[in-house]
DNA sequence: AAACTATATGCACATTGTTGCATATAAGTA
DNA sequence: TACTTATATGCAACAATGTGCATATAGTTT
C-alpha cells in the first residue's frame, strides 16, 4: 500500500523511469522502504490508472525504450493526504533473530558462519550510508528542513547497521565462549 | 513462509494453544515476529495437514474449548533443517522514516505529534522488555547456551527501542527549530 | 566463446497478510 | 445496566507481496 507513496514521493523530487525507481528504492531509501522491480512496475501501472502519474514515453536506439513518469496534481494531493496521515509502526519480521529461540537445533558452525555473513552485509551497508552522509549531509544545520528529514531517515539507517554490527560481535563472543 | 517455524520454534520449548502462541508471538517474540490470531490459527490448521503438528482437544466448562498443540518429529525435523539454511535479511518497511522523504508536504504540528506518540509507544516497548530481561535473564553468564541465544534476541530489542527513542528526541529538536 | 552485468520493461501465478465477520462465556469497569 | 477486556476458536474475501519467467541489446569479465 505504501510502496505507492515511496513511488510518488520520489516523483514528487524529480520525474524518473521504472528502473530508476528501483535503483532510488534500493539505494537511498534502502533502510526505508524496499521492493522489487516487478514490483515496482506493477505499481506504477496501478498509479497510471489512478491518474496520480503520467508518462512519456523516451524512444532510444540501442536499449529497450524508457518511460518516463511525472506525478500529477492528484499523485501530489494522495501523497500530501498520506503525509499527514498517522502511520502504522512498522512490522518485525527478522528470520535470523527468530532463528535464536531455535537454540538447541543449531550446528554451532553454521551459527558462526551466519552471523560472520550478516557482519559484511551491515558492515557494507554501514560504509554506503556514511558515504551518502558525506556526500549529501555534510552540514546538516544549514540544510533546508525537508532534507533535515531525509538526513534524519539516513541516521536511522546508520544507527541501525552500527548496531547490527555491535551485536553480531557480541553474538560471536558468545558463541565463541561455547565452543 | 516462516511463520510456520516461529510457531514451531515456540511449540519445540512447551506445548500451547492457538491462542498462547499468538500472545508469545506479540510478547516474548515481539522484536523478532509478529501475526495476528487470525493467521495463526490458519499457520497452525496448515501444520497440521502436514503433520508438523498434532493437537489434543481439552474440554472447559465455561470457555470454549481449548486446542493444545504440540510439535511432531517432522516439525522438528523441518525446524531444524529451517535453522540452519541461510536466513535473508528482513526487508524494510516503515512508513513513519518513509513519510521524512516528503518533507516538504508535512504539516509541522502534525509531524510533532505523530514522532510524540510513537516515542511514547518506543519508550513503553524498551520498559518491556527491560522488564522480562531483568526477569528472565538477570545473569546472562550463566544461563544455558540457548537462552543465552535468545537473550541475544531480546538485546536488539532493547537497543532497536533505545535508538528509537534517541532518533525522536533528536528529529524534535529539529523540528523544534524549524517551527 | 561463454557467462555475467547493466539497461529496460512487464505478466502470471503463488503465498502471505489484513479486515470483517461469527460464536460463546465470565469478570471487571464506567 | 451497558461496555470493555480476556479467554478461545475460526472462515471468507480481499489486498499486498514475492517468485519465476520472458524479452532485448551492449559491454565487460572469465
Amino acid at each position: 500500500m505504501a510502496l505507492k507513496y515511496a513511488l510518488l514521493s520520489c516523483l514528487n523530487e524529480s520525474r524518473a523511469t521504472g528502473y530508476e525507481l528501483t535503483q532510488l528504492l534500493r539505494e537511498r531509501m534502502g533502510n526505508v522502504w524496499n521492493a522489487s522491480h516487478q514490483q515496482t512496475y506493477r505499481e506504477l501501472a496501478k498509479l497510471r490508472d489512478e491518474k496520480c502519474v503520467t508518462f512519456e514515453e523516451v524512444p532510444q536506439s540501442d536499449k529497450p525504450d524508457r518511460k518516463v513518469y511525472a506525478i500529477t496534481e492528484r499523485g501530489r494531493g494522495d501523497l500530501a493526504e498520506w503525509v499527514n496521515e498517522p502511520s502504522e509502526r512498522p512490522r518485525v519480521r527478522d528470520p535470523l533473530l527468530l532463528k535464536m529461540f531455535a537454540g538447541e537445533l543449531w550446528d554451532i558452525a553454521n551459527l558462526k558462519a551466519e552471523i560472520e555473513g550478516h557482519r559484511i552485509h551491515w558492515q557494507a551497508t554501514l560504509d554506503r550510508y556514511l558515504a551518502i552522509e558525506s556526500r549529501y549531509f555534510s552540514d546538516p544545520e544549514n540544510l533546508p528542513f525537508h532534507y533535515r528529514l531525509q538526513h534524519l531517515a539516513l541516521l536511522r539507517g546508520i544507527d541501525v547497521n552500527r548496531s547490527w554490527l555491535e551485536w553480531s560481535d557480541n553474538a560471536l563472543s558468545v558463541i565463541e565462549k561455547e565452543k
